[in-house]
RNA sequence: GUCCCUGUAGCUUAAUUGGAUAAAGCGGCUCCCUUCUAAGGAGUAGACUGCAGGUUCAAUUCCUGCCAGGGACACCA
């Protein structure tokens, strides 16, 4: 990569005293790469910055001199670097010659990652807000196992506990008068918020409630199957939204399966003498922190810390994670650094990352928080129905032509890819506004620009045969531009796998898109001259790789026609 | 009350984690379908980066104080 070879020419001339970065300017006048490093060193080296960036200079131009068409340095230090032309062909044929490997890095070290997303609950349909942590969480997974690591995507199921007792409580009740066979998603929703609502004010519910969860806790069986009822109709409905995403687990462990290893998770704890007793409870204080961890409650019952540090524990031991990715909510961050805190003056966590992909909230229009019980629940489902219901309208209108069959799985991978990409093309970190419009515009930066434009490049690429090319026929502006944006496609998987930010690369892909549209429309590719079009054919081949490579990591199909 | 996060064009968001003239999309206004899909392309107008200080050669980014919005904070998950 030119990157690096630029880097290893820079060090040879300072040492390794410092860190050479070298960055993409995103202005032209900068070069193709820049550095600050001159600058950096200046300040350690208590020296004139502009001086260190001239021995730069003429240091790595006088080892290759054929290598850069030119390097210039800029006040207060920078020092920018355009390579010549000879290397960005001879670059291009290697990204060539890759194919859809291209960005896949070599010889890092493997790493066992486990990402915890998605974390369904049992006998509630999924929401929107769920939707973030499943796309964020099932991009990243794809970026990690592409970047050669070991990824385990692991959902969390909310199966247990104290809701289960409210849920089957009403369900009895119901049971009464009426037949339950074939009760949904949203009828068992129904149910518990009934349910919640009436017990605020009857105290006797509350107690059949709670009657019921311990009754469900000690394997009673009719309890137990009414609650494998209640998991078999969730996993039913939401195998359909699983598929619509095209979202796989490794594994789904949920709280029911840690149940029995929480005695010994307190016990151990208490052994360590990390936990203590404290007002009836057991808990582990956090430093200074006057909120502590609870793990086991008055009453002897378990929660969800406890559940959660035994997760840790099996992750560590079973899967032997070297990192645990959480994505989850940013207002989980509290608990997540107990967690974390927790996990690790116990000593099941020592080396290894444990990191929050904490992600914003999906807003109302209005900027307030989406509630599922104002009535103002929107569900999973009828968002992605919904998406691609208007992106069939579309298809119509542009497609006519298509039959009937391919133009719903267009219609279907484009209504998805909006939805995604709408999610993925955003900071993680912020909150995020629930519009119709924005969500699933088609135009713009948005999934299908990115889909469209993969669409027309393998329209032109049906076209052709293909053949040998050479690739100094490619030296217009704007091939070079694509060339160099090509070329950063390994550093953009590279920084996601350090940052977990998939934006980045929806960024990029947009980019790339961009640099595409605005090359074939102002140079032929078919009706160019022999030579030429050859050598476009394998540019406008590598995009398109690229392209796939990129929306495919995104979870995003790409359509060969659309 | 304590702690955490966010505040960038009219709207929705970027800014390579401290770099250079703050970048896009939507919306507005101009152009381009007898060249490979107009879900496209080429232009143009639009910003005192919430406010006030500080650190630095360099601040949207770091520090302090305000203002505004959101979230978390002992037996819910």
């Amino acid at each position: 990569m030119i990157k690096t070879k630029i880097i290893d020419l820079i060090k040879k001339t300072i040492g390794n005293d410092i860190e050479v970065e070298i960055s993409i300017p995103g202005n032209e006048q900068f070069g193709h790469y820049s550095t600050n490093v001159a600058l950096k060193l200046a300040k350690i080296r208590g020296e004139n910055p502009m001086k260190i960036a001239e021995s730069i200079k003429y240091e790595v131009l006088s080892t290759k001199p054929n290598f850069f068409e030119k390097i210039e340095i800029v006040p207060p230090g920078f020092v920018n670097f355009w390579v010549s032309e000879k290397v960005l062909q001879n670059e291009f044929e290697n990204i060539y010659k890759s194919g859809g490997k291209w960005g896949k890095s070599k010889n890092k070290i493997k790493k066992n990652i486990v990402i915890d997303y998605c974390g369904i609950n049992i006998a509630k349909p999924m929401s929107i807000g769920h939707l973030r942590s499943t796309i964020i969480g099932q991009a990243l997974y794809n970026i990690l196992k592409f970047s050669g690591h070991k990824a385990i995507g692991d959902s969390h199921l909310g199966d247990w506990g104290k809701q289960f007792g409210v849920l089957i409580a009403a369900y009895k009740e119901k049971q009464k008068d009426k037949k339950l066979k074939d009760i949904s998603l949203e009828g068992l929703m129904e149910l518990y918020v009934d349910y919640t609502a009436r017990m605020k004010n009857d105290s006797k519910l509350e107690d059949i409630a709670k009657e019921e969860v311990k009754k469900l806790q000690s394997k009673n069986k009719e309890n137990l199957k009414i609650w494998k009822k209640f998991r078999s109709i969730t996993f039913k409905e939401l195998k359909n939204i699983f598929n619509l995403l095209g979202v796989k687990f490794d594994h789904q462990l949920g709280e029911s399966f840690y149940n029995p290893m929480l005695g010994d998770i307190v016990s151990e704890a208490l052994r360590k003498k990390v936990a203590v007793k404290s007002e009836g409870a057991i808990v582990i204080f956090i430093d200074d922190d006057k909120t502590p961890f609870i793990i086991q409650k008055s009453d002897g019952a378990y929660l969800y810390a406890t559940t959660d540090i035994a997760t840790v524990k099996y992750r560590v031991n079973k899967f032997k994670a070297d990192s645990i990715l959480y994505v989850v909510g940013n207002e989980q961050t509290f608990h997540l650094s107990q967690l974390f805190n927790a996990v690790k003056k116990m000593g099941i966590i020592k080396n290894q990352e444990m990191a929050h992909i904490k992600f914003g909230l999906v807003l109302g229009e209005d900027m307030k928080k989406l509630s599922t019980r104002g009535g103002k629940h929107i569900s999973l489902e009828d968002v992605l129905k919904e998406a691609i219901i208007r992106a069939k309208k579309i298809v119509e209108e542009k497609n006519p032509k298509l039959i009937l069959k391919e133009k719903e799985k267009i219609a279907k991978i484009v209504g998805i890819g909006a939805v995604k990409y709408n999610d993925l093309s955003q900071n993680r970190q912020s909150d995020i506004a629930f519009q119709w419009d924005k969500m699933l515009n088609f135009e713009g930066n948005s999934g299908p620009y990115l889909q469209y434009t993969y669409a027309r490049l393998k329209s032109i690429l049906r076209k052709s045969g293909f053949k040998k090319f050479n690739s100094k026929y490619l030296n217009e502006k704007t091939e070079m531009d694509l060339i160099l944006k090509l070329e950063e496609f390994p550093l953009v998987i590279e920084r996601i796998t350090i940052n977990y930010f998939p934006h980045y690369l929806a960024d990029y892909l947009f980019e790339l898109a961009k640099l595409t549209n605005s090359f074939y429309q102002s140079l032929p590719v078919l009706k160019a001259e022999k030579e030429i079009k050859k050598a476009r054919l394998a540019l406008i081949k590598a995009v398109a790789n690229v392209l796939k490579t990129g929306l495919n990591l995104l979870g995003i199909e790409a359509p060969e026609k659309m």
